[in-house]
DNA sequence: CGAAACGGAATGAATATTCATTCCGTTTCA
DNA sequence: TGAAACGGAATGAATATTCATTCCGTTTCG
């Protein structure tokens, strides 16, 4: 038996949110893959919408703190900063399971509240801080963040949902030749 | 009154799912937009499972046409071949509304069939094609071939999806200095 | 101590709601 | 005028949510 039953509901929405988004999971379902009777959901949850900004904000907020521990000093090279987000966000790609891709695939739906918005808002802000910095330096291309922070985004979220299938195998020497690309994408030549 | 109500409930359903996605849109939904009754979509598709597949199809067609368009010779250099890939697909995100998005967001859906991931899968080998001959030429870095796509189709899919919605403003000149980052993700230095 | 009473967490069957699909009266068109 | 197309209310299955009941650990009391 397991001790703390809200997390277990978390556990099990987020697996299957990541599976098959959030209209294509039913809240039974939830509660059969978290072992919980069906209204137990509802002790923790006022109901399903809350529960999914709950557990997007939880995810977010996950990311984000792995996202600023040990972060290179805002004196250090812009390439260091680089790779310490890109290194940062595939640790918890790894660790987190199918977070990455929940939170990809939910974050513009119409279901998260303000809140939910705000707290994706402030991850990216993370990222767009080195951007910034890196325009600023003349180490990165002078096009809108957006732009910049799209290519490197969507490209990391596809690579991960790519290593979490399988249908590419994740081994620290690929990782590294990925983040170069990465990086080459949005440096200045 | 429309000529062809079946391009009117394809056109209906493409918004919507590329909005809310296939299970978060309901059928009459998809009939009010269309301003048709909802009885009316079961004379063109037999349940909404052959429908979204139709539409599915139809916009990897679509795509697919606009990629065989003006193809370069076999013989035109790498950088030309992914030049062309990237503007036609830039050109297909353009024309056709939402249906970029709506490809995205569903390719990996558990409703779609056999056929349809076979055209998609197909449409992926135009991309593949390209990439696999400038890693022979050496031009495009030696990585598996799923990597390299997925970043760069990563990173597109996600551009266009945010000049579509308005947070991006695309113009000649910054849709070129994007091309020139894709290629630079994957071009060996 | 040990048994009885208590409280609140958990349950899942029952209910309310939503949704895909069907049905049939009306309209269109040849 | 008859057949095909259409619309949208009706239907029933699926789903979110509720709620009366059970269960279990803790407290009270003899």
């Amino acid at each position: 038996m397991s001790k703390n039953k809200r997390m277990d509901i978390l556990e099990a929405a987020l697996e299957l949110f990541a599976e098959r988004g959030y209209d294509g999971t039913t809240v039974p379902t939830i509660a059969d893959q978290a072992q919980v009777g069906a209204g137990t959901i509802y002790r923790y949850f006022a109901n399903k919408e809350v529960l999914v900004n709950s557990l997007f904000q939880e995810c977010i907020q996950q990311l984000t703190n792995t996202l600023m521990t040990n972060v290179p000093p805002a004196a250090a090279p812009i390439r260091e900063r680089f790779k310490h987000i890109f290194f940062r966000i595939s640790e918890y790609a790894g660790a987190r399971g199918q977070a990455l891709t929940f939170i990809a695939s939910h974050s513009d739906a119409p279901f998260l509240n303000e809140s939910s918005r705000e707290m994706f808002e402030q991850f990216l802000d993370l990222i767009r801080g080195v951007i910034d910095e890196g325009k600023e330096q003349g180490m990165i291309c002078p096009l809108p963040s957006n732009a910049l922070i799209a290519m490197v985004y969507g490209a990391m979220v596809q690579l991960f949902n790519m290593m979490k299938t399988g249908a590419l195998e994740e081994t620290p020497g690929l990782l590294a030749q990925i983040e170069e690309c990465c990086w080459n994408a949005i440096r200045v030549h």
